[in-house]
DNA sequence: TTGAAAGCGCTACCAG
DNA sequence: CTGGTAGCGCTTTCAA
């Protein structure tokens, strides 16, 4: 039995059981050349004092941590739980421990998170970006801090990037809605200087101007979303001469309370949202939506760093990961006949 | 400019500023007695040099960490994600990193994944176990390594434990229907090892017998959730001459799949869930539901962490968080009047 | 105000 | 097969 806040050493066990210290470490890491005679009677001796193999200790000694860090805008949110949990599990088939924090999209603390994980030697770093300069990260990678960037690209460095196409889902979405007939179509996005928000209000707009469409001011909204930037969104796009009879939203947190806004005002127009919902099938209709391959972004983002961590050389890459538009009624009507 | 893989030491930086290590190490920690004008030179090398210190080696000297760990069932579960985002708030204020990871359920990967991360030294650990025999934390413990159970209590050892009543919810939630007009309500809950799932089937059984209500045993499903499972649970309830008119289900996941299975069989009965869920109120009818407080879990369960931290000395305590009705207008209706 | 030396617990390296 | 020694990069302690 230990006491209160002591805890064994190697060197303990090795007293314990009459050896050195190295083959007491021989034993806890299974190397060979120790006589199973010998091995039983440290195990013994392990088991009697409650050791456990103090692994700040190992790191700072081999240099390698076995554990990577994630950054991303919010675990709380759906869609990067998700992503975080692809993650984790290819972490866990490489014996690696991950470490997350949450960067509210502000840029300092995306840095300052950073930061942390490297003074910790985290192996390596998945980042989704809310900075707007990642040069701070160069020393880092330079030191030999694998670092791949997903869902956004990095700014100023180059590194292992992966991305869903925002731009190509987002035209789908909208071409999907003027494919059913509709001329008149809303947008409403994040903050624009977030990159996937930027990107998806391209494919907005390049939709609509493939098919000849114009794009009123008043039918665009892109802000940090609220319930009231919600509400002011879609009372100005269905005020006025032209009003929209649908709306593109550009992505889950807006879907959800621009939902909520156009059922308490009895409002129904078409919608597609970027981003799945758990139960956008449920609804009545069912949300149309352009979803991310969430699990393997994540999926891809974790096997990039470890193909890094083993030492892959080439220079830095890209991979793009479609989106898919999932129909399920919210979108697939005409608009109301003119008048 | 650092090379490939190398990084500048505390050694390094004092080298480059002619002055000790130990005084390198007073700035980096902005500890007092050092003049300024010795400061400076030392800033300048460390910015030159590109210096950061490394947290490994200040962990193993000075024995805290200034990290916790997080075992829950699923990081991509919703309902765990939000329980993450408190204690990774609460673990930011207090400048402590998470490490946090998914046990699925599985009693050796709990115990592995903790033991993994008292290895690291954490300074404690916030668990949901899946473990029905916590003893293998007894010799952690005693070592120093704070504890506290949230969600679910310990089995056979003692630590501070943060619950939701959710004996108190079910009966809640039961009694609901049953005021309603209900006597043959149905539960699907999770696999009865679960304490939660127990605890909710106790509530469950508790309401129905005090309004002395007979429970058939075909209305009753105690499994882990799938769509398979769901569909026969239904059709069990709903089959022969006593047919349920409502439905209790155990969680999130199983209030979805009965949710689903529902529309597709296009039947209409009574429903109230356990967990709220995300687009609860848009569904049609709205899915009534006993909601728990997750952040609040998670907020108090850290909080108490950082206690033990702090010194506080007292015995084990239990806190128990109220579990909440939302009538939202899928259980506010009658039976059908019987034939 | 500054510095020198010891050592946290482990593993790498070399000797036996 | 086994053991000793050195040292990872930092902080602690004590001396100057």
């Amino acid at each position: 039995m230990t006491t209160h806040g002591t805890r064994p050493t190697m060197r303990d066990v090795a007293r314990h059981a009459n050896v050195a210290t190295k083959t007491v470490s021989r034993v806890v890491n299974d190397e060979p050349n120790v006589r199973p005679q010998t091995a039983a009677r440290v195990q013994r001796a392990i088991i009697e004092l409650g050791y456990l193999r103090n692994d700040s200790a190992r790191v700072l000694r081999r240099g390698q941590t076995a554990s990577i860090g994630l950054i991303l805008e919010n675990i709380g949110d759906p869609f990067y739980a998700a992503l975080s949990r692809a993650v984790e599990d290819v972490a866990a088939s490489h014996d690696t421990l991950l470490i997350t924090g949450s960067s509210d999209e502000d840029p300092d603390r995306e840095r300052t998170l950073a930061l942390a994980f490297c003074a910790r030697r985290v192996d390596g770093l998945i980042i989704i970006p809310a900075a707007h300069d990642h040069t701070y990260l160069q020393q880092e990678m330079a030191a030999g801090c694998a670092l791949v960037f997903a869902d956004r690209p990095p700014r100023l460095i180059g590194a292992d990037t992966v991305l869903t196409d925002n731009r190509g889902g987002a035209m789908t979405g909208v071409a999907h809605l003027i494919g059913n007939g509709h001329r008149r179509i809303g947008f409403i996005g994040d903050d624009p200087r977030i990159y996937t928000a930027a990107e998806r209000y391209q494919g907005y707009c390049e939709a609509m101007a493939a098919a000849g469409l114009r794009v009123a001011s008043s039918w665009v909204t892109r802000t940090a979303p609220s319930r009231q930037t919600m509400s002011e969104a879609l009372r100005r796009m269905l005020a006025g001469s032209t009003p929209v009879t649908a709306v593109f939203c550009g992505n889950n947190r807006i879907t959800v309370l621009a939902l909520r806004e156009l059922r308490t005002a009895r409002i129904s127009i078409a919608l597609v949202g970027f981003d799945d919902l758990e139960l956008a099938d449920l609804l009545e209709p069912g949300i149309t939506v352009v979803a991310q391959h969430t699990g393997e972004l994540g999926r891809i983002a974790a096997d990039m760093l470890f193909r890094r961590l083993g030492g892959y050389p080439g220079p830095p890459e890209r991979v793009v990961l479609p989106a898919t538009l999932v129909p399920r009624g919210s979108a697939e009507f005409p608009p109301p006949a003119d008048p």
